[in-house]
This record gives structure tokens, C-alpha cells and sequence, in this order.
RNA sequence: GGCCCUAUCGUCUAGUGGUUAGGACAGCAGGUUUUCAAUCUGUUAACCCGGGUUCGAUCCCCGGUAGGGUCACCA
């Protein structure tokens, strides 16, 4: 895999400052960040912010934040608002070599303006992509294209040549948009007497609905995902899965594996449609991995103050797959039974077609035998032992241990008796029990 | 529309000129001491279509279809 010339590595992602960072800027970044850090080389961002009425600068911090959340941070940063000296060297450069030259245009608003024109010299330019092969395009339909409003406002293919070239990026690593503009970027670094770099684009992330991941169509941002109680290292996980597979089946991987085991070549060709199931289920497989500490401390942080009780969390953990559910938990009402007291309808605590009476006389036999316990002695084991002691002698354990749920809960759906009872402690248990014959 | 890219279960994908086309998520069924959850086991489901090359094509070639990208004084 690895690169073999002597030459270094360098990379670099270079996102435009115009909205949150979603998880296409994420694959964006993190493929040239490992690629750059695989073969001992660097990895550049560079904050593409020509554009003065969409780029903001809180926009480029939220950037960089959601990147560093996920592990992800550049060598070093450039910004292309910091360069525009550079730019207009090269512009009249190429004005002086004729490779392009001023020529009077009149724009949408009516206005004559002189713009700076390529000039094309009209050739079919071949240029090989690292999972695609060899890609052939006559440049001719592009026509002698605008490079620069004026010498002092270039434009985009000119700034992208020109910064690749004076920051020594030696891959360039981007989405699948940028094969269609490659030609003209090759016709400009010839212009300008540039180095090729080694081209590797990536397919789109498509959303559920089959469009492309962007900025305003629904894409969550990285900060949203934070939110809602993802782990980075699931996020990286799912993003880079949407692009790369390994040859064989295993699916968990996180930047340190990915260090090892990523292949640029092996980048898909197709575009993924992402599936916040399998995100879901990867970012519980992280989660289990974590300390209880850690456990205890993400859930206890989600809990309204009166139900912050460690007590809880067992029950909550095997529930969630990312802290946020703790949140839909408490608004689903599902742990209220942890502060409130279930108003009991008798019907509800039947259990099959048990006769009342025995379902009754089920609680009341329950309620002594618990009061048998010590109050230190009501663990969740504890309870569970004393009641399946009288359960196992039933017809169905069901007529004892729903009404008892049932009654400790009130609701039909409900974590097991034994936890709930233990959670509650042993007063407030037997007082449910007795409120509800 | 021109040019370019892409096409394997619902989704993410592995894979090979001869395979029972493999895995994961989701789904479904069952076990797991009552329900939910968790967990375990099992299971449904795919090579876009048409030609060609070949003894044989999912795989190679051509065409079609579909999807995406790009053709800005945006990036």
C-alpha cells in the first residue's frame, strides 16, 4: 500500500466555510488524515473561504471543533482569504506567459467587466484516479474558462492548483464532484508548471432519499450527533465504512486500527446511502466497551435531578444505544415510576384469565414474604430468589410476577419485578403492593 | 443536452472466468425463568437488462437502462 516515492507525503482537506460539518466533511477529512499519517506525512486544511458572502467564520470553528471531536486535526492550517498575494503572482504570471489573458465580458447584471480567461490549449488530458483507473477527457468543451474576476479576485480551479502546489500536497483525496473538475485543474497546473499529484476521490453519501449529503437537505451536523449522545469513535466507524471495507468481514474500527489497516485503493466506487440503524448499532458496540464509570456518568448526566440515582442505570444502559435515548426515555415517561406513584387498574393486574382472587391472594403472599427480608437485604438477586420461590409453586409464574410488575410500575411494559422492586427499596415496594389489592 | 463516474440481499458490502455468491445492520422465527429491553440460536433476501467473447460468465467487452457528478464572474 503505502506511497514508495522518497518524496513525503502531504495531503489536505479543504472544506468551504459555509454551514456545520456533516459526515461527508468528516469522510472528507479523515481519509486524507489517515492516508497523510499512514505514510509518515502531513495533512493540511485549508479553509476554502474566497466566497465572502456564504463563508463565515464561525463556520470554520465549528469545523475544526467537530473534527477534533472525532480525532481528527490538521498539521497545519492555511486560509485562502491569507493568500490572496499568491494568487495574483501566478494570475499575472500566466497573464505573461499566455497561458491566460484579460478579456472583456459582460456579466448577469448587465455590467462590462474585464475577466481573466484560460487558454486552452485543447487537449485530451488522461489522468489516473486510485480506484478508477485511467480517466480520459477532452478539455476542448471547456472552452477558454474564467480563472479570476480580476487580477485580485481568482477563482476557484486557479486557487485549488495554485495552493496544492505551493503547499506540496502530493494526493489529493476528495469527493467524486472533484473528478469532473480534474481535467481543467491538470490543464492549469501545466499552465503554471505544477507538479501532478495523485488523484483519489470518493463517492458521495447519499441520504435515505438518495440524495447527495449537503449543507440544507437534512444532513445532521457533527455537533448534532454530539447532541444526541453518539461516541466518536462510532461515528468514525460508520463514516469510513460508508467508503472503505477491509477484505475480509470484520466491521470495528477505530483511527488507531484504521492506521493500519486502511487501503486508499480500496476506497468503494459507489455512493453509500446511510442507515442511522447500523450507526446505532455500531455506536452501542462502543458504548458497551466503556468503564461503568464512564457508564454511569453519560446516563446520570441525561437524568432530571430527582431521578439521578445510580440505582437506575443498569436498567437504562441495556435500553439505549446512545446516551440521547436517556433523554426519550424520561420523556416517554418510562422511568417514572421511579418518582411517581402508579395509579393501579385493577384489571390490568390480571394476568391471563388468573381469577382475581388468586391474583390477590398472589400479592398479599408476596408482600409477606418480602417483608421477610432485610432492608439491606434487597438486592435485585434477593428478590428475585424470594419471589420465584413462590412463583415456581404457581400454575404460571406469570400470575404472580405481572401484577407484581404491574403494580410496582403500572404500566404493561416494564423492566423485570426484581429491578424495579430493588431500585424502589423495600418500604415503597411493599406500600405499592398494598395500595394495589 | 454534452462529457465523466457508478450499478451484488431493503441498507452497507466481500468475492471469483467454474462458489451452496460470504459477512454486517435491519426484518422474521424460536430459546432465554411474566411484558419491554438485552442476549443467544436459526432464518428470509441480491449479482439492473440485452448482446458478445468463452466449454463456462455476477466477474471480461459492447450497447441499453437507471442513478450520481460536472459543464458559474460558487466552492
Amino acid at each position: 500500500m503505502g506511497h514508495q516515492d522518497n518524496e513525503k507525503v502531504v495531503t489536505r482537506f479543504a472544506p468551504s466555510p459555509t454551514g456545520l460539518p456533516h459526515l461527508g466533511t468528516a469522510m472528507y477529512a479523515l481519509l486524507n488524515y489517515l492516508y497523510a499519517h499512514q505514510n509518515n506525512g502531513k495533512v493540511l486544511m485549508r479553509s476554502e473561504n474566497t466566497d465572502p458572502v456564504r463563508s463565515k467564520p464561525e463556520y470554520e470553528k465549528a469545523i475544526i471543533e467537530g473534527l477534533a471531536w472525532l480525532g481528527i486535526k490538521a498539521d497545519k492550517f492555511y486560509r485562502q482569504t491569507d493568500r490572496l498575494e499568491i494568487y495574483k503572482k501566478y494570475i499575472t504570471k500566466m497573464i505573461a506567459d499566455g497561458t491566460a489573458y484579460i478579456s472583456l465580458d459582460t456579466n448577469e447584471k448587465g455590467e462590462t467587466r474585464d475577466v481573466v480567461r484560460f487558454k486552452n490549449p485543447n487537449k485530451v488530458i488522461t489522468f489516473h484516479d486510485s480506484s478508477r483507473g485511467d480517466i480520459s477527457v477532452d478539455t476542448t468543451d471547456l472552452k477558454d474558462f474564467i480563472i479570476a474576476r480580476d487580477i485580485n479576485s481568482p477563482l476557484y480551479h486557479l486557487t485549488v492548483v495554485v495552493d496544492d502546489h505551493e503547499t506540496g500536497v502530493t494526493h489529493i483525496i476528495r469527493g467524486e464532484d472533484g473528478l469532473a473538475n480534474t481535467p481543467r485543474q491538470i490543464l492549469i497546473q501545466e499552465a503554471i508548471g505544477a507538479k501532478r499529484p495523485i488523484y483519489a476521490h470518493y463517492p458521495f453519501i447519499l441520504l435515505p432519499n438518495h440524495i447527495k449529503m449537503g449543507k440544507r437537505n437534512g444532513a445532521k451536523s457533527i455537533q448534532e450527533y454530539q447532541q444526541l449522545g453518539y461516541l466518536p469513535e462510532a461515528i468514525v466507524n460508520f463514516t469510513i465504512l460508508l467508503a472503505w471495507h477491509p477484505k475480509d468481514d470484520r466491521e470495528l474500527f477505530t483511527i488507531p486500527d484504521l492506521l493500519k489497516e486502511f487501503e486508499l485503493e480500496r476506497i468503494g466506487k459507489s455512493g453509500a446511502i446511510l442507515d442511522e440503524k447500523k450507526l446505532n448499532w455500531l455506536n452501542r458496540e462502543y458504548i458497551k466497551k466503556l468503564s461503568k464509570e464512564e457508564i454511569e456518568k453519560n446516563i446520570l448526566a441525561r437524568l432530571p435531578k430527582k431521578m439521578q440515582n445510580v440505582k437506575l442505570v443498569p436498567l437504562i444502559f441495556e435500553r439505549i444505544s446512545k446516551w440521547g435515548d436517556v433523554n426519550e426515555m424520561v420523556m416517554a415517561g418510562e422511568l417514572d415510576f421511579f418518582l411517581k406513584v402508579p395509579v393501579v387498574d385493577k384489571q390490568k393486574l390480571i394476568y391471563k384469565k388468573t381469577p382475581p382472587e388468586k391474583i390477590k391472594n398472589n400479592l398479599e403472599l408476596t408482600i409477606k414474604a418480602l417483608g421477610n427480608l432485610a432492608e439491606n437485604n434487597f438486592t435485585t438477586e434477593d428478590v428475585k430468589n424470594t419471589l420465584m420461590l413462590i412463583a415456581n409453586n404457581l400454575e404460571s409464574r406469570g400470575e404472580l410476577l405481572h401484577p407484581v410488575r404491574y403494580a410496582l410500575s403500572g404500566r404493561d411494559q416494564s423492566p423485570d419485578p426484581f429491578i424495579i422492586a430493588s431500585i424502589l427499596g423495600k418500604d415503597e415496594t411493599i406500600t405499592r403492593l398494598q395500595k394495589a389489592i
